[in-house]
DNA sequence: GCGTCCAGGTCTACC
DNA sequence: GGTAGACCTGGACGC
């Protein structure tokens, strides 16, 4: 079964799915030769859906793998899994005018980047940006990888969805720690996912909530395990772009860029772009990445 | 194969 | 408010 996407202005698919590293975290899957995005969701009470993204003649093209047919809930939860995925309702056209502003940045309209990929839901964008803290890339995509394997729900042919919040609080913290080798990030996993449970904190509300990014970003911090780092890469993905999220890959990549920068420190990233206003953290990541799109994406 | 060292963000205790 | 040390894992390195 196959559904048809029409999309915003400029949307191009491929640079929005490698725009971060996130869809080589399961349970994205990406198919390089045919340049499609796979997906696992999973709703309480109904069974995991898989289905693989492509573009086609400008139109997003979502093929149902794991169905012959679906309801009419499952095929409005893809529609809406697919649009808040790959970001097209988010309007980025005072971006792409900012943009189109400065000489250097013309680059970013023309292929339709900006876009960034995020998880079909903010408690799984939360949990796999506390699993990117203190640790390698490929230490990451273990914690992920685990989690989805040994906590998530398997479809008919055997790949599995990200773990509802449910499944991950009912796990010992002895459990995460030997089988998802999340260390001494396990508390905080198992915190966060049982403050859902209870509905102490409703992380969904996020990438609706009018509060302005600065309380936004206090909220987000609230979370034990999301520090500076953690909560401005979250709120990029809330749609939110007041704060940079600088790790140490940032932190090298800017000064490999700005060899000329005599204090090497975040202050002078800071700095360095405090002029562009609320989408600071934007043109950050996009300075950091042009050459994945010059050249080769990284993944 | 084993032991040691280091890198990577966040938390907590302390000043 | 700033700083030091602990947390845990995997990879690099030396033996």
């Amino acid at each position: 079964m196959k559904m048809h996407f029409s999309v915003p202005p400029r949307f191009q698919f491929l640079p929005t799915v490698y725009s971060h590293g996130w869809c080589t975290l399961p349970p994205f899957r990406i198919d390089k030769e045919r340049g499609a995005l796979g997906m696992v969701i999973h709703k309480s009470g109904g069974r995991p859906l898989r289905f693989e993204i492509s573009q086609h003649n400008g139109d997003l093209c979502v093929d149902i793998l794991s169905r012959r047919s679906l309801a009419s809930w499952q095929r409005k939860l893809v529609r809406s899994t697919v649009r808040s995925c790959l970001r097209l309702d988010e309007d980025l056209s005072t971006f792409y005018e900012a943009a189109n502003r400065i000489g250097r940045y013309r680059w970013i309209s023309r292929i339709g980047a900006g876009r960034m990929l995020r998880s079909a839901t903010v408690y799984e964008d939360v949990i796999k940006m506390i699993c990117t803290t203190n640790c390698s890339w490929g230490l990451t995509q273990v914690m992920v990888r685990n989690l989805c394997e040994k906590l998530g729900m398997r479809d008919g042919d055997g790949e599995s969805s990200f773990p509802a919040p449910e499944a991950l609080a009912s796990v010992s913290e002895k459990f995460l720690r030997k089988e998802v080798r999340s260390g001494y990030r396990s508390p905080y996993l198992l915190e966060f996912s049982r403050r859902i449970v209870r509905k102490e904190i409703q992380p969904e509300l996020w990438r609706e909530s009018s509060l302005p990014a600065s309380e936004l970003f206090e909220e987000v911090r609230s979370v034990k395990g999301v520090g500076p780092y953690a909560a401005g890469n979250i709120l990029k993905l809330l749609g939110h772009y007041d704060h940079l999220g600088i790790d140490s890959w940032c932190r090298k990549r800017f000064f490999e860029i700005h060899r000329s920068q005599k204090r090497r420190n975040d202050k002078t990233i800071e700095r360095y772009y405090e002029g562009h206003g609320r989408w600071r953290g934007l043109f950050f990541w996009l300075d950091l990445t042009k050459q994945w799109y010059q050249k080769q994406f990284p993944f």
